[in-house]
DNA sequence: CTGAAAGCGCTAACAT
DNA sequence: ATGTTAGCGCTTTCAG
């Protein structure tokens, strides 16, 4: 920056300035120090001016899993919502474990973010206590059941688990089957679960089978898990997966093998991932609007505060999706 | 981190050496120090430490989307790898476009990365430029049918188009459609693409039918474009599509129309992606390792370099596998 | 194995 | 609209 001084013949504050966009600099000047800058290849140290000013325009973004496009979907609202707001995110992956995204929260921190973004509403009492000490703004994202630290964006999975089962219940299924993956470390699937299993048995229903990949959701795992619910002798009149790939795997055995949906098994999805609608049949799902909480998020991490104390829940809506196959 | 001295009785340099694990510290001393550090909170502040250093653990990344599962395939590839190596990536997403890329490149490098992971090996002048000036070390991942800045990851999407193009003229089919996505500016996809028609000339076969939607690869598009071609008067034997999404959702427009595959026509895709398994019928393509990619540049990126002069094209193997579909 | 001094490259605050 | 001074929080270098 000295250098780039010299060159364009003002001070170093000047350059600075100019870097920044900051404060009034006449526009002769910004050219010069433009050119000069281009001249001798001079690139911006933020990591200088990060010390300097306690004001740095990294995020910190943590992620259960990048082998979920819901997930990636998100982080898209988010990539695209921090780059205009001119913030950068700098990310990990918490592969759904707690103690993995406590180490995470520790590192992140390290580079002094202006926020942080993390999954869900459920963290280790350590992360609680650091998020308070350094009073870092977070924003809590997918779950609004629950009470977030300072703010949460996202759907109510419990109403979307207890919408499904009032409305399979309305047409008349009985017997269930749940399917589901992750190995139940997903909380936001297990929260839409219990909402689904509780409002089925209020209504007389029977939860006659379950399974649960370890394995990350899948078509692939969709398909076998579905086949094994059916193979039993008294299979389910109605499949709840805990996703679209899932139900959409469900839906690939049954044509691959002539089993009539919803005839012989009904079945449903939750989120509502676009590719869906390619399919041959449209899968009955909610759909829950991944972009636009990462949107949200990182407009809420975009903003300057007004009062940091007040509490936030940002609860988006879902879409109930009635398809044919229930 | 003068506080945290204070507290442990030691001088500030003790805990900067504890808290980098540089150097020579007893075990008592260090543990007094992350006792200290724990019980007044404190975070380690690399922005400082990177500026003093000048060897800080961020890493660059670049993708052209998140939309399309091979790139956040590759992105978890390049996340697990760094995450291993005590290092963090910082990204954005060019969407496709050589200008935004250029911009992201000068933001990036503001935070003094390691390295830099661009995708392909098509860059402007001007990245060319800061990349050789700066010195920073960049992989070009995806691709390795050019010459790259210092190394490349990725598979050749020559040999992949014209091991295509052979298959197909061997199962005897001589007119042939394509049909691709993100308005051509996927130069993989493109190259892919080139190398087939070429074959397919060379071996007597036409090209009768292209389409390309200007959206984001989806099997959506997928099957609106291959209902397009098929309603032809003449239509193709056999379509190319330039990845899965697409020849899926091509698959999915057959299967829901009674279109008899390969029988009608045959159909191909590039990558080879999980879900493919799932569906009722295998479509013949070319599986990709991008996970592997991912991994082995950010492996490269993490490894102190021997002579940094030289070249490297790490070209890993591509899967040709045949389906049902052709 | 530990400490003291100097300074990394920038920006806040104030001055002009 | 531009310059001056002081210092951000750490690490390098050298000393012991």
């Amino acid at each position: 920056m000295h250098d780039v001084a010299r060159v364009a013949g003002v001070s170093q504050m000047t350059v600075s300035r100019v870097m920044r966009g900051a404060g009034y600099i006449s526009r002769a000047v910004r050219e010069q120090v433009n050119n000069a800058a281009r001249e001798i290849g001079y690139v911006h140290n933020r990591l200088a001016g990060g010390i300097s000013s306690y004001d740095n325009p990294l995020v910190g973004v943590v992620l259960p899993t990048l082998q979920n496009r819901v997930f990636t979907e998100v982080l898209s609202g988010i990539s695209d919502t921090l780059n205009t707001a001119g913030l950068r995110p700098v990310f990990g992956v918490s592969e759904y474990s707690q103690s993995a995204e406590e180490e995470l929260v520790f590192d992140l921190l390290s580079w002094r973010p202006r926020g942080l973004i993390l999954p869900g509403l459920e963290h280790s009492e350590s992360v609680r206590r650091i998020v308070e000490q350094t009073g870092v703004r977070v924003a809590e994202i997918m779950d609004t059941d629950g009470e977030p630290m300072t703010a949460s964006f996202g759907v109510s999975h419990v109403d979307a688990g207890r919408e499904m089962a009032t409305h399979l219940l309305e047409r008349g299924y009985r017997s269930f089957g749940y399917i589901a993956s992750q190995g139940g470390h997903d909380l936001r699937a297990t929260k839409r679960f219990e909402a689904f299993a509780s409002r089925i048995r209020d209504g007389g229903g029977l939860l006659i089978a379950q399974r649960m990949s370890k394995a990350t959701s899948s078509m692939v795992a969709g398909r076998q898990l579905t086949m094994e619910v059916l193979a039993h002798s008294d299979p389910p009149d109605a499949i709840y997966y805990a996703n679209d790939d899932l139900a959409a795997g469900g839906l690939m055995h049954c044509l691959a093998n002539g089993v009539d949906i919803p005839g012989q098994v009904a079945s449903a999805g939750c989120n509502g991932l676009g590719f869906l609608a390619a399919l041959p049949m449209k899968i009955t799902t909610t759909h829950t609007p991944r972009y636009e909480i990462g949107v949200s998020a990182a407009e809420w991490i975009s903003t300057p505060l007004n009062d940091p104390a007040e509490k936030l829940i940002e609860r988006l809506d879902t879409k109930f999706l009635i398809g044919e196959t229930t």
